[in-house]
DNA sequence: AACCCTTCGGGAACCGATTCCAGATCACCG
DNA sequence: CGGTGATCTGGAATCGGTTCCCGAAGGGTT
């Protein structure tokens, strides 16, 4: 491997001139530039990353920090993340760890305290957990997607509106027995994303003056979790919604394929809203408020390398959303 | 921050001793070391990285390259390699790009010849693709996932073999007409995994006599695309199969949500069997060759370990799969 | 008491870049 | 023609560690 001293001799300068030629600071006459440059091509120059860093403090590399992979949101984050990231020469490290695990431990206490980044993203801290002072003491630019906190820009939805939505989308289609799926709200805990939505959906009820009825899955919220749940609750014909409100597609979904196992006709006697925006939302025909993770992953990106060149980003940003109204809704049959 | 240095004056010895007594190598005296460990503590201390790579070599990252982030299989596969490298002091960094495509060109020309890592794995490279000699010319330890490639360790799947089996299974429940959902192999290029699976059809069918069919679901091979392709071939109830054997679960899993919306019963009308034991495939009780990208991803990690350490694995190893027999199929109605 | 081997610790070189500083060249102007 | 400022280049320090080499101290043997 040759380095910057091998370039230098080839183009008969001196070390710093071959730097300052290549990197572009300073004063080099374009003479000299070209005869660095080629000779730097000749050799197939490829400068050391590390000995780059230590001279000059950046990496350009930033920490990706999601609590799962195998999970549409998740995915579509990383993939835009990644995407928007390469394009800008950055190289994307990442840390799978969920809230609350012992691996997040370690992450901390190891991995994030050797700093070989610029720049942390985090997806969806979990709000009263003790990462966000962790976080902060790392010292270094941060941006989160998800749930807002203190201190820390943020990119994430308004979920109590969004929900608010789905639950009057069915409102207005006539319904008045209308379920929220998805995870109760712990009374101790602030918020979490999942939380909110359910808040969403209970003002909405208050306001029609309709009585909440949530129905808990595990709070992992997969289609399986909630294709199983849906398949105990939906049993009992008498005390069956007609409407369901899902905290995600994922859980919308789960509730139909284990609907139509059942022989609940959707939308005829079930109708199910969902948010998200799922890749599978299309095949099942699913009312929904679309968002768009790996939109946001870029946006939260940008908003990084704001930071890295010093600005200071607004502490939350809100990400787009937009309702989308298939099949899966309907009024229902009494009405 | 405080450097080694810091620590070394604190603990009243050289940067020489307190290097040896932290990193372990050389003769330092118990007391020593005690004095240097805790004044490394106290102090809070953590290690450049880069300076120690660029004094090393080495800097304990690999990388991953993917073709995408948002598939069970890949997605499964992260989580596996991210867990395994973490927990040995590696850190991962991601590279998404799919083959033949324009990120992938600036992938092999920038990022990996920067070989800001020790060592590379890469899943399911197209073989016949220039990736493999470019992967070659980095010259770093490298191990993939996927199909065999000349001159690098490999970690997969007995293609063939595996399909032979899914279609021994229905051809043993006396089925007659099956068909393979995937796509059709190239007839210039090597085969791909899924090129090697409609081999394997083939050549059961071709064992017991039985007349070829293969319908074709574009290279994606996601549910929707499968379902897509499932409701136009699944229509015409004269030429319709009574067995399907799917290139993959999320193939499998399209056809059989296609079937359920047309009327077709599964399994009575419709056989259907898959490869991959895929998070869905419990709930559409489909059956299937189970294969385990997570602990693939372990596996691979190990074999790159063992290279960075100076072994030389073995080129190919055969991943572990396992048929599981569940609802989706039975005897057709006639037999 | 002389000697040798093992153990221990310090000084300095080194990894491969960037960057500060000072000196050299050049053009232009008075 | 000397002075001045702008432009260009090289030497050397620096980033923060690891590691080679060598000298010193300690312990055991003849």
């Amino acid at each position: 491997m040759s380095g910057i001293a091998d370039v230098a001799r080839l183009a008969g300068v001196s070390k710093s001139t071959a730097s300052r030629a290549l990197t572009g600071g300073g004063y080099v006459s374009d003479d000299t530039r070209r005869r660095v440059t080629d000779a730097a091509a000749s050799l197939g120059y490829v400068p050391s990353t590390s000995a780059v860093s230590l001279a000059t403090g950046r990496t350009r590399t930033v920490a990706l920090i999601v609590p799962k992979v195998n999970r549409w949101y998740f995915g579509a984050i990383i993939e835009g993340v990644e995407r928007s990231l390469i394009s800008q020469g950055y190289d994307v490290t990442l840390y799978v760890a969920e809230p609350g695990s012992r691996d997040r431990e370690s992450l901390y206490s190891t991995y994030l305290a050797r700093k070989r980044f610029d720049g942390i993203i985090a997806v969806a801290l979990e709000p009263g957990d003790t990462d966000l002072e962790r976080l902060l003491a790392i010292d270094k630019p941060t941006v989160c997607i998800g749930n807002p906190l203190q201190g820390i820009p943020t990119l994430g939805l308004d979920n109590v509106g969004i929900t608010r939505i789905t639950t009057q989308h069915l409102i207005a289609l006539g319904h008045t027995d209308i379920a929220f799926v998805g995870s109760t709200p712990p009374t101790d805990a602030p918020a979490r994303d999942v939380d909110e939505r359910s808040i969403g959906y209970r003002n909405a009820m208050n306001d029609s003056g309709l009585a909440v009825r949530i129905r808990s899955v595990p709070s992992t919220l997969t289609i399986t979790d909630a294709y199983a749940a849906a398949a105990s609750f939906l049993a009992d014909a008498a005390s069956r919604p007609t409407g369901v409100v899902a905290a995600c597609d994922e859980v919308a979904v789960g509730v139909i394929i284990a609907a139509r196992r059942m022989g609940i006709a959707v939308p005829t006697e079930l109708s199910v809203v969902g948010i998200d925006g799922h890749d599978y939302a299309e095949m099942f025909a699913l009312t929904t408020v679309e968002q768009y993770p790996e939109a946001q992953g870029i946006a939260a990106t940008r908003l990084l390398l704001s930071m890295l060149e010093g600005e200071q980003p607004p502490p939350r940003t809100l990400a787009e959303t937009r309702l989308v109204v298939r099949a899966s809704t309907a009024p229902p049959r009494t009405a």
